[in-house]
DNA sequence: GGTCGACGTGCAATCGATTGCTGGCCGAAT
DNA sequence: ATTCGGCCAGCAATCGATTGCACGTCGACC
């Protein structure tokens, strides 16, 4: 409690006014209506009610009876317990989500749309993040597992993360969302299109010399954006430059130092693509830095086309993909797998953005007269 | 074992004798042990194995039975089944948290910290948004609360909101998180005086016509940062003129909407306070869209101090509160509460950050001199 | 008219852990 | 020597819902 030392503490309560009353009844909270409540109320075994309740069984009871059930059902307000029910049937209704942090604007959508999607099939979610610490995962899976939950979605996985056979030894249903590992289920955007796009593009512009700040390359967002940045370059005849990938977090600061070591370089290049809008923006704040202009002195181009990409200056030009499709689809698809379906892999296709921020030709930009 | 053994033994060769036979037609996963394994590998009865493995009742059994099956449960990794538990002991160690949005960074950074600090305690947070649709409020309350959890973190309520007191009369436990409504303990960040400093700040430099884009007003945040906006420039003898008021959402589209309004009247404001960065950044948005710079033309300065609001072109002044605090400090609060304690509301200081989007006299500003 | 099958319902076990009560045992006190 | 009290551990009930099995009834069919 030293930390509140700075802060002003306004208000003291007692909320618990009532507690000395209610002492004798010993219960705190108002009792809810039991699956006894109604059989007692309906006048049949709690098992009949049971039955007439839940619609796969309800065939076997009389529509009557079945009828006069749900109706004292609803007007007791009556839900069944979710866990005397899970603790029987051993499902929870529940899916655990994994997220390398919440705080990204990416990740923060997909999850929102897994989320929502998740209680339309009537599961709810429950969503960690390893704060970028891949040890962390593995910590987050076990407690997630040991509350049961039904099926997991990652988001957190590197390319050949052994943590992926384990869970498949043990059973467990699971899909990877914007992740790719091998041949296990997986939700992700094209990933190598979007980076090949992305590195066309500029190339198209006239640039010759393409920096790419590229991530962390464990993962294969990353790793396959800088494939198709190759894959760009290749077939434009134009040789890869291995001094101009410089690997990177995803974060805005990872951006910021890429940047600066690209740009303050005696050889710096005309264009860079950064792995996403986040370490785009760091990119943009080191050019700034160094008293470059974007895009008369180096063209940008980033990837995920966040909200405020288009509002940046210069609006930046991105990489378009549908975080809240493949935050649902993930959902859709490890619903299926829990439901001992096949569940299939899907690649969504990117969409080029192209903005001020690239709008430059490469001729009088640095690669050719470096100021 | 002879069959005039006692009944636990009896029961437990029956529990086997499900598993062999059933082990790999009907069991998905493979089995965790449970009490009964543990009671059984320690020749010792279920309860006993209970109370060893629980501290609170450990003491009443002799220490080396108690080391024994302790040790027991750790080579096999016993974990209780959390809802057999919960079925007994009517707790679930889960916590509800409702946000307006996971896709504000502001609001992710809250829940982010929440949720570690949940987890700290032993609880696991279940963080479910309303999409900013209000009327969500009350169903996913209710989701969480047919899944009992323990008590809500809620940052979605509205000044009066009349759910307060129906939980209340309910007796479930919660905490306000960034919002504030009469008596509830809350944990906050002093907006009236947040809202006060960012006005201040731009009084101080000279600025007499002082536009705010207010935020939605049903909310505490929006309507107190207004509030100390007013009371700032009373304090200066400005009065103040309503038609610079101009609510929005928190979004960033309703700051590009209010910021058009706003410098697009044929008397504009020579600076604008936005309720938050997003909203800001829509402002600056607004203003290069009308040809207007910042901070030459407008001063500007936001709210939250976002990470992106550094690296902004130009710099977005803006008032700091410590996000991660305030969603620690709200859950050690509905801790305490949900253990029958006091709960102590705060308020937090926020912190004035001045950079280059304010750093404008207001005297060769749009103010004076309309272009 | 008796048997068969279908249908509707009840009985009781079960999921896994917790907990009030009971009883055996042992040492200490009377 | 007997009783008392404290310590350990077992017994069985309990939380709320689900489900395999069995029982009773009724109509149909031979």
């Amino acid at each position: 409690m030293t930390e509140q030392a700075s802060a002003v503490v306004v208000r003291y309560l007692r909320y618990h006014s009532v507690y000395d009353e209610c002492a004798m009844v010993r219960k705190k909270r108002p009792e809810r209506a039991t699956i006894y409540t109604i059989a007692e109320a309906a006048s049949v075994h709690p098992s009949t009610a049971s039955r007439a309740l839940s619609p796969e069984t309800a065939h076997r009871i009389s529509s009557e009876t079945a009828d006069r059930i749900r109706q004292i059902a609803s007007e007791l307000d009556y839900k069944p317990h979710p866990w005397a029910r899970s603790l029987r049937t051993n499902r929870t209704f529940t899916i655990g989500v994994v997220l390398p942090r919440l705080t990204d604007g990416v990740l923060a959508r997909m999850g929102e749309a897994a989320e929502d999607r998740a209680r339309e099939h009537g599961y709810i979610a429950v969503t960690l993040s390893t704060h970028d610490h891949h040890d962390e995962q593995g910590r987050l899976v076990d407690l997630l597992l040991e509350r049961r939950v039904d099926g997991l979605l990652l988001a957190t996985v590197t390319i050949d993360d052994p943590l992926l056979d384990e869970l498949d030894s043990r059973q467990v249903p699971f899909v990877l969302m914007n992740r790719q590992s091998h041949e296990h289920p997986s939700i992700c955007a094209d990933d190598e299109l979007g980076g090949y796009m992305a590195t066309r593009h500029l190339v198209e512009l006239g640039h010759l010399r393409i920096g790419m700040v590229a991530g962390p390359l464990q993962f294969s967002t990353a790793a396959l954006r800088l494939r198709g940045y190759r894959r760009a370059l290749e077939e434009a005849g134009i040789s890869v430059e291995e001094d101009l990938i410089i690997d990177s977090s995803f974060r805005l600061q990872g951006g910021v130092a890429a940047g600066r070591s690209l740009l303050a370089s005696s050889t710096p290049p005309s264009a860079v693509f950064a792995v996403n809008d986040s370490t785009a923006i760091g990119v943009m704040s080191a050019a700034r830095e160094l008293g470059l202009s974007i895009p008369e002195d180096v063209a940008l181009i980033g990837y995920n086309d966040t909200e405020v990409a288009e509002m940046l200056h210069p609006p930046l030009s991105s990489v378009a993909i549908s975080l809240a499709k493949m935050g649902r689809w993930s959902i859709d698809a490890l619903v299926k797998r829990m439901g001992d379906e096949a569940a299939e892999s899907v690649l969504i296709k990117p969409e080029l953005k192209a903005r001020e921020s690239s709008q430059s030709t490469g001729v009088s930009g640095l690669g050719v007269t470096p100021s």
